[in-house]
DNA sequence: CTGTTAGCGCTTTCAG
DNA sequence: CTGAAAGCGCTAACAG
């Protein structure tokens, strides 16, 4: 059988009350009873049943991460941040995302009213309203990841991709001398592609060089689509800004097609740094993320919140990102 | 305050078991009052407190999934799998890995023994006896994500490395009409290599195919040393195998610095087909894996085994692989 | 079909 | 410094 603090004390003539203070060693015990304690702990093989202390002290040592539904290679590395940072306090990441039936929403519903989280993650691109009254009458601290800003009711880690943007637009103008440019964005509901989009925008202006903007989806497909579109106008631009690298290898795939090279013909520049991209032929030019980063820097925040160890409103924290120059520009 | 079943109880007039019965809907409750209860339940927006019930049943609606050190594009596949399977069963999943100051092991044990979960996952490439011990000894469901049929006491689920490893030799000698061939292996004390190694040298055997055997670690740098040593001898393979795709793509990388073009002078297959493999120049040949495939298996046999459901004594699943035809031989 | 009651393992007052 | 006792919210006998 396990070994239960009831025994220990029986053992250690001892009372059960005793037995739990040595074991939390938070309040005065007697050197002495309290190494007894320990020993026959240890004799016995003991490990405190962590439902049960979950139970009385109505809070657990879980913490949710919810996580979009496409699976990414992000993903993984956010994972580990958390995971790395809260283990050391003692707690664990249940994981999750969107399932068949249910909608993210009802999901992350049904996961906070469970009583199981003492804080939540959560990852998303766009926060509806009801999800933020659910959120917040949950009473468990929540940490978005989140390129919004204007979400002033929660703590928030986001990327910072507007200034990322706005600096490799500005490299391409002012360094790569290109002068005439186009953005393929993201879909128009994210917020991640709006600050991309903006950054480049803004560059182009202050800069003063000639730019367009072509509508993307985040997809390899969608890359080569507004790729086609592009190269089919009487003058192309002289380098494309994808918003993503999926989209620019999509415009590989469609500039290849089209018998040009890059960056001879057109130059190539993506976001986000993934794998893949190293690979690629031209190397990829691109924004590199700290994804691991983004997900240490929340979980720290969340366990601060959860310990009551900030009591500043509301947090928002950016993750830099870096330029990474390869050969597609 | 949160509603509890003592609160619909007084507002419905009945005792709390009935409550419970009515919520569970496990034992016959007159249809009238379990209505009643219901809409009391509804109206006082109640959910039910996940810790209190997990505590009194002594189990919970958590399993663990431990994912070794290194992050990866399959974890995510794995992850996702998993998860997809047990919310279906109101389970969660709780994700973990090693950690800084501990070993795996001392973390897969300080895991189990919290008695938070009620069966677990383990992904390890190989299983010490200490770690058997303890895992027979929590009385919780494992399943093992292993390339290794010789753990009799676990559930397993594997990939099928010898098969497809012997499958992929024998397309490149009787089909692509090679006759020397090297396997580049990852880790001797890697299952999955060892099965890989094996598969490949038999299917030699069996077509009567010149072969050798190189020693690689899984990783880039590896398979690029392995293929350094290759090509410095006086007869080089028609074509390499390498035990996984970061391989092959270490020996892309010196294949070029040599001079040589790929598959003209000299083949080149993967395995695992990663991400990145299709977009090589050439697009590597490979073997494909199932993985969201394999953590579905591990999780629909973890459910069983929790619920009961299957009673044979240890079952040993294999998740086919796939061969995947591309330029690259 | 329903109510009463005990109790899961632990922490935490409250006394001493 | 330590013990007795209550109780967290829920389920599961056991009666009725």
């Amino acid at each position: 059988m396990v070994p239960t603090v009831k025994e220990i004390a029986k053992k250690a003539n001892v009372s059960v009350a005793t037995v739990s203070r040595a074991l939390n060693d938070d309040t005065k015990v007697k050197e002495e009873t309290r190494d007894l304690i320990l020993s026959v702990a240890k004799e016995l093989n003991y490990t405190p049943n962590i439902i049960a202390r979950n139970f009385v002290k109505q809070k657990s040592n879980l913490i949710g991460l919810i996580l979009p539904e496409i699976s990414d290679e992000f993903f993984t590395e956010i994972i580990k941040g958390v995971d790395e940072i809260i283990y050391d306090e003692g707690f664990y990441t249940i994981v999750t995302s969107s399932h068949k039936y249910e909608s993210l929403e009802d999901e992350i519903i049904t996961f906070i009213r469970s009583g199981l989280l003492s804080g939540l993650i959560l990852l998303v691109s766009d926060l509806k309203a009801q999800l933020k009254t659910v959120l917040l009458e949950s009473h468990i601290p929540v940490v978005l990841i989140d390129s919004n800003p204007d979400i002033k009711k929660f703590d928030t880690i986001s990327i910072d991709n507007y200034n990322a943007s706005y600096k490799m637009t500005k490299y391409l103008i002012t360094k790569k001398k290109y002068s005439t440019l186009t953005h393929i964005t993201g879909p128009s509901e994210n917020d991640d592609s709006l600050f991309r989009k903006t950054g480049f925008i803004d560059a182009c202006k202050k800069y003063g060089a000639k730019y367009s903007v072509e509508e993307g989806d985040f997809t390899r497909e969608g890359g080569l689509e507004a790729c086609r579109k592009l190269l089919k106008q009487n003058t192309r631009p002289q380098v494309i800004f994808a918003a993503n690298d999926m989209m620019a290898i999509g415009c590989y795939d469609q500039i290849s097609r089209a018998g040009l090279k890059i960056p001879d013909d057109i130059g190539v520049v993506g976001f986000d740094d993934i794998f893949v991209s190293q690979y690629l032929t031209p190397p990829l030019t691109t924004v590199r993320v700290h994804i691991e980063d983004i997900g240490k820097k929340a979980a720290d925040l969340l366990i601060k919140r959860i310990k009551n160890e900030i009591t500043n409103s509301v947090l928002s924290v950016k993750a830099t990102c870096e330029l990474i120059f390869r050969k597609s520009c």
